[in-house]
DNA sequence: AAGTTTTGTTGAAACCTAATACAAATATTT
DNA sequence: AAATATTTGTATTAGGTTTCAACAAAACTT
């Protein structure tokens, strides 16, 4: 279990770099304990408490270092360990480890197009505090969005007694440079080289470390490590909002790129001939499936937000012949896209999620029907289409799991703040 | 450098994921020397010979290290040294250590539309002997097919004394099941449902692994260790032959997606109005940028082959201005389905292989002008379209490094035949 | 010729997990 | 109720791997 943490195909041996003087590729025994370690907790983290049997039977390792682990873990304060009860079946019981979910916090944001979010989530998973809140697009500038968050990261940390944090993971709508946390463009949001790390930091004074990340990218983390992508390595999730954004998972890891701008998979070109795209194109596949286009084809203003959207949902579940067939033309171009996005990554499954999660049950036969013609694979590859599980908060959840990735990766070597 | 063997997370320690292929999950102690001799071999095969003291500062191990890991893989045949000679500045004189090439062989197969290759390559990426015969499509059955590779197989294997091999790498233009090595179907050549994996073992009497895998996933692999993407962790290629091939490489990986299918770049939707596509759909980014296309804009016959690509080469050469718009044609909806990989992958780098080698100097300046418009992250992003340097042996040489990705990851452990 | 610099070699020390033996805690059998 | 079997925790020892430190070897420099 948990490969999809750390990947590494049984063959593998890609190549990255070339010329000889870059980081050191060497490995030292100290490293193995970080990454049994490593192991340990993620296996807690993600799976939930285990006891030291199931652990060491996960890992492989043997009793006596599942022992000196936990007992190293246990020791960070990272997890605790609560007496084992008979079960009924013979054998001295095992005692339970789980992670210490109310001392290793990290703080999660999410800045939606029409909504703000913040939380406060323990190791585990588990989420002690969470706000979310309207907040419309076009109505506060950069700076008086930054003094909301700053006031709901307020509100979320003394609910939580200002326990100090292990990291913040942020996930925004727009097109981020992962290395500097800068917003190089929100289209929706209107924003342009946005510093956004830098400026939460500031305005929420905070010392640990941030990361910034596109929505789609942090939806994906959040579906393949807690929903409904959970054990699957090769993942397209495809969430539907004002915009259309995504994230990929290859072999287990979201797939950043070179800068951090990778995913942005609504702006696939499906249509040369298609409408005019906020980000600057021609017809490319979120004008064709965004929420824009499916009020457009059931005869309501395109940007009729929320209301509009409802209003549309009501009819269908009413059964009107007009919207319904509506919905499965929409149907007919997400199975378009997901079909070139399929025969590109192979995956495993693929997950709709945003507003697609509601239309899901409108659209999936005809996306269906698409996407079985234009598979090459055909009927080899076993893939299933679902709908999300984890739900609204999936970017805000996601966001949270970067914010654990250092220390999962790392476990002895963090700072609080 | 040479992370690469062990990719992993930004923040992780890269060892992890190096250590981490033995699929329990927990790591021991042996795991370091196999990871360490497989980042030494790696290093030697990749980046040519290199002296003690060099790998001593690219892997950062001890000298003490560096001389017990090289004495094991020399014991095992798999390096050579020679004594090291003075060079000018002061100090002992370190010894050059090479890869092995004369007695660590591997097989390497390339099924073309119209084409066969097959070449003996030593490790550290020598070829050692090199066959390449015209194969025209549809004058061949399957079986025919098999038995003149077993022909060309027995030459080059005779060439080289029938000194035993390592292992075998197959690249074929077509959808390949990779733990079956199975092709699913290859419509340009027909097929469907062949194991050629087998086929070929028994053909050739071969007792190795064999990998079978898809032209331009074995292409991109090539391009990426030994052509122009050396160094680039983030690469798409796209190889425009009959049809369009292409491989994606992230994190130093090629993604090779649940089954092995990943990397099918020509069956993009991009075009939904558009032409009818072998693969049953229509509108797929080959129909507009294949051969055919090519061939068509220019007013010749689309299945002209050969001889009409030469004759619209030698157009362009002669600057024909309708050849030239014809060109500039195709460079744009290469540009229109590239930007859309491109926010998807956020690479570093694209490769243009293939016939789209021959004709990069003609349509370039319209593909960049196309992506730029298209591209989200703008100038953000350093990222450059180049012509392979790999040529039109890519594929072949792509499956070499196939065969070789089992010894590379596990230098001591290998059965030779 | 003596000193400096770089590199190979060797043995001890440090780190990590596995293996083994034994103790503890529970269920089952007699 | 006592003995036995089963499972798990603990402690000790052994095996594997790397680093560290000291020394030797081979080159250049003065």
């Amino acid at each position: 279990m948990f490969e999809h943490a750390m990947s590494g195909s049984a063959t593998n041996s890609g190549l990255k770099t070339s010329l000889r003087h870059v980081s050191a590729g060497g490995v030292r025994s100290e490293s193995v304990r970080t990454a049994n370690l490593s192991t340990l907790l993620q296996c807690l983290h993600f799976a939930g408490p285990a006891t030291r049997s199931e652990l060491v039977e996960e890992t492989g390792l043997t009793r006596s270092s599942v022992a000196a682990l936990v007992g190293e873990l246990e020791e960070a304060g990272l997890v605790v360990e609560h007496a084992g009860s008979p079960d009924g079946s013979p054998g001295r019981p095992s005692p339970t480890v789980s992670a210490n979910s109310s001392q290793n916090l990290v703080l999660a944001i999410e800045i939606a197009v029409d909504d703000l979010a913040v939380a406060i989530v323990g190791l585990g998973g588990k989420v002690l505090h969470r706000i979310r809140v309207d907040h419309p697009r076009d109505l506060s500038t950069i700076d008086e969005t930054i003094a909301d968050v700053a006031e709901l990261v307020a509100k979320v940390r003394s609910a939580t007694k200002n326990t100090p944090l292990l990291g913040v993971g942020v996930a925004i709508v727009g097109l981020v440079h992962r290395t500097t946390n800068t917003v190089v463009v929100a289209p929706n949001l209107r924003w342009n080289e946005v510093p956004l790390g830098n400026l939460i930091r500031d305005a929420c004074s905070l010392s640990v470390p941030i990361t910034v990340a596109n929505d789609g990218n942090a939806g994906v983390l959040a579906e393949s490590r807690r929903g409904a992508a959970v054990g699957q390595k090769n993942v397209i999730f495809l969430s539907g909002e004002v915009g259309v954004g995504g994230g990929i998972i290859v072999d287990g890891q979201v797939i950043n790129g070179q800068g951090g701008f990778a995913g942005e998979i609504g702006h696939m070109p499906v249509n040369p001939e298609g409408l005019d795209c906020g980000c600057g194109a021609r017809g490319c596949w979120e004008t064709e499936i965004g929420e824009g286009a499916l009020l457009r084809r059931t005869g309501r203003m395109a940007d009729g937000g929320r209301a509009a959207l409802n209003s549309v949902l009501d009819s269908a579940a009413a059964e009107d012949p007009n919207v319904l067939r509506a919905l499965a033309r929409q149907g007919e171009w997400i199975g378009i896209g997901l079909a070139g996005l399929i025969n590109l990554f192979d995956p495993g499954m693929v997950v709709l999620g945003g507003t697609l999660r509601r239309v899901y049950p409108y659209v999936i036969d005809s996306v269906n029907e698409v996407v079985v013609g234009r598979r090459l694979s055909g009927r080899e590859a076993r893939m299933s289409i679902v709908a999300s599980t984890v739900g609204e908060d999936a970017s805000l959840l996601g966001a949270a799991e970067l914010a654990f990735q250092s220390l999962l990766a790392n476990p002895l070597t963090v700072h609080r703040a």
